[in-house]
DNA sequence: TAGATTGTTAATCGATTAACAATC
DNA sequence: TAGATTGTTAATCGATTAACAATC
């Protein structure tokens, strides 16, 4: 294992070989090779050996690496080789996509809870939760100990929202509001945002 | 204007840019700077400026950016000053979300169409959508010239239909599907995937 | 004018690739 | 053993930052 710093870059590509070595085991698969990774998700496969050498020694020479040894040291890196509770900031049609979707807890996650400041949506159940209050968040996130939160809140309320949540103890945000958040140092924020996305691909049409 | 390859890496930043004109322009204001930008954004402001000198020289001493002005120049580059029709495939629960998200029309994209290869939703309205069959996906995407797509079938059929699309002439995807898909060059994708965003803080926390 | 801020250069910093000895 | 593939080194390539003359 190696103390040094490891560069975000090489961080944000592991849960990428993280799921598509997930995906070779479901599919019966025992072993791999760099080469054959890196062709998988479109890496070079130098690439891919150096990036997991940074956390150790987790292959053979000649045979390569086995699926689930490597799964195991991955989800460890990762942190997901534990549960994540995460909750859930907005109730609206991204909400109910996300309290709905069956792919979060294969791979670490948990939403416990839903939240919403409309009061007509409070009580409601979307999909298996009811919806809580946003006014309790705050409190009730603290009291369980959250880290992990989703925010699918409109643009104009997302950085109140935030610091809300940062407030109440939260360290990683997946923002799914169209607007850049700011948060301390020590909280993380991804942001998805699909017209973004988009724009990053018509340049080149 | 620059005639050199410009980095992907700097095309990745421009819809960030853009997003926070649109939104300092939706506040009313005319002008800012290289270092609000970037106060904004989280990005320095000599990446700011070398960023969007890279394109022409759209900025004044002493004064900094006009904010329409370069939100224009920004969407010219950027090839969404005008309105791109979207394919949508998958009317699942983000299928869904994604045909009633408000957001696209005013960043340059409009769903035209929505395809689901279940019998039983075909017909049904999705948003404002009917669902068409995906058998006659690869004829209507051709003869309407739909050159961008959006993915949220299951991971298990997201390569098939990602040929299809390929194959029907659409030359952007944005997959939701978790896993990574293959396309020729010429193609772009950009994948999201909720829980490799979340996976990539984990370890942070 | 004086102050502010750009566009650009050069220096620094970091990431990727190619190559290969080690070894399974 | 012979073939395959790792982990690592050194070289290359690319991105970011700091600094400042130009100028609005």
């Amino acid at each position: 294992m190696n103390a040094e710093k490891i560069p975000d870059i090489i961080i944000g590509r592991l849960p990428i070989y993280l799921r598509a070595l997930q995906r070779m085991a479901d599919n019966g698969m025992k072993t791999t090779s760099s080469q054959e990774l890196g062709d998988n998700v479109g890496i070079s496969a130098a690439q891919i050996r150096k990036d997991i050498s940074q956390f150790g020694e987790f292959g053979k020479q000649g045979t390569g690496y086995s699926i689930p040894y490597l799964l195991d040291k991955l989800r460890e890196i990762l942190k997901v080789d534990r549960m994540w509770d995460v909750a859930l900031v907005g109730a609206g049609d991204m909400g109910h996509a996300l309290a709905r979707y069956q792919g979060f807890v294969n791979r670490g996650f948990c939403i416990t809870m839903v939240f919403d400041n409309d009061k007509s949506k409070v009580g409601q159940k979307v999909g298996e939760f009811v919806v809580e209050d946003a006014a309790t968040m705050a409190e009730r996130i603290k009291a369980a100990g959250v880290k992990v939160a989703m925010l699918t809140v409109p643009a104009s309320a997302a950085q109140e929202v935030a610091d809300k949540l940062v407030q109440a103890g939260v360290k990683g945000i997946l923002n799914y509001a169209p607007i850049s958040i700011n948060v301390p140092n020590g909280v993380k924020v991804q942001h998805i945002d699909p017209a973004t996305h988009l724009q990053r691909m018509t340049y080149y049409l």
